[in-house]
DNA sequence: GTGGTCTAGACCACC
DNA sequence: GTGGTCTAGACCACA
């Protein structure tokens, strides 16, 4: 994996968890990567791996069993969804639209890339 | 103004100068607010506003008049579309898309939201 | 039942045997429960229920007849007795006090709560 | 400050500081102290001071000025008390009162001691 | 084996 | 100066 070098380190695990759950990679109620493990995979330091499980323990994404691992809680799924539903519809979409005025993009522009990135989708 | 949280403050005072220049409200070879007239007025640190000025100038947007101010550069305006453009084609607009799968946000919503986003832009 | 997620398991298992002795459930000089058994009951690990077992045998509460069992001592419950006493009155006690006075919690309602408490015990 | 053992530290710093503001050492909207400064006061490695300030801006009870410093929160009281209350009304008395039967333990003792307790508060 | 805590020390962005 | 992030490495309690 590689690391972006706006954003912390920890945060685009949590990220990269998000997704795997996302796209049903790690299923619900399953055990995922032990703190060590992922972090030997993701070459990065045990702790920051730790902070990152850390933060999705509090937002309830996956649960911790003492001695034994990791979670993905049951309503994983609907959390997540539901938290990047809500910022990305309240947030990012306004944003978008506002950005696409201040520089003079059309609808019909948009409907054009989004049309060519649903094709470059389906080829791959 | 308020600020993002997520975001630097000088990042957020750059952002705001640039969209005064973007909606012609700052012209070019027009003097801009001194550093410390918009730092009483953004109620932030003088030193936050000079970081901005100062990327601002790198950016070849803003120019200065040792002991006189700052003025908006002939080309910003070109400058700054062009910039802006290049990074919201090429990263937004595929990341946005992106999102919009992993959320299972069609194109006709967004359609709908964009038709609204007009409408209320234009009661104002 | 249900664990506690601050405590450690070990620890509260150790607490279920004791309230079984204080409560007369489980009589001196009587068989308690398997490792296994009592770890199959209460979904446990059965290296847990043994630590809570082993940390038992150092406190005289319960001893073992090899390849037997597990037996209450003769003098377990006056144990048990005694030494939750002393931290009861010496640590518990004043502690509780000090936080009644932070929250503002007047002895008059710890009265009130005190009998309602009684009350809903002895309707069950 | 001495830390007990049974507690991790950066939860005793946490407990330092709530207990600063309940007892109005530290007020609202006033800046405690940085997170090196706290950290050389207590002897302690400066990133868990910061672990704890972390936890407390999360509930809310301090919050930060970027490059500034963190201050306590306006309804930093409020939230203490309030959070507090209800541990200790639903989960520290009903178990107190619990240990008194098992113990043997009248609410005259209880009486007793508080009376004492009141005495021994106000000679200090 | 698992997570959790802590230290020491470094580097960074920001104000 | 402030907080924030990260590493390396250690030790511990727990299952």
């Amino acid at each position: 994996m590689n690391f972006s070098e706006n954003k912390s380190i920890y945060l685009q695990i949590m990220d990269f968890v998000q997704e795997q759950i996302l796209l049903n990679k790690w299923l619900k109620e399953e055990k995922i990567p032990s703190v060590r493990d992922l972090a030997a995979e993701l070459q990065v330091n045990p702790n920051t791996v730790m902070r990152a499980y850390d933060s999705l323990q509090q937002e309830g994404v996956i649960y911790n069993r003492r001695g034994v691992g990791n979670y993905v809680s049951q309503d994983a799924l609907e959390k997540i969804l539901s938290s990047r539903k809500k910022t990305f519809l309240h947030s990012e979409i306004p944003l978008f639209f506002k950005n696409m005025q201040l520089l003079g993009i059309g609808f019909d522009e948009l409907d054009r890339r989004y049309k060519s990135f649903i094709k470059d989708n389906n080829k791959r």
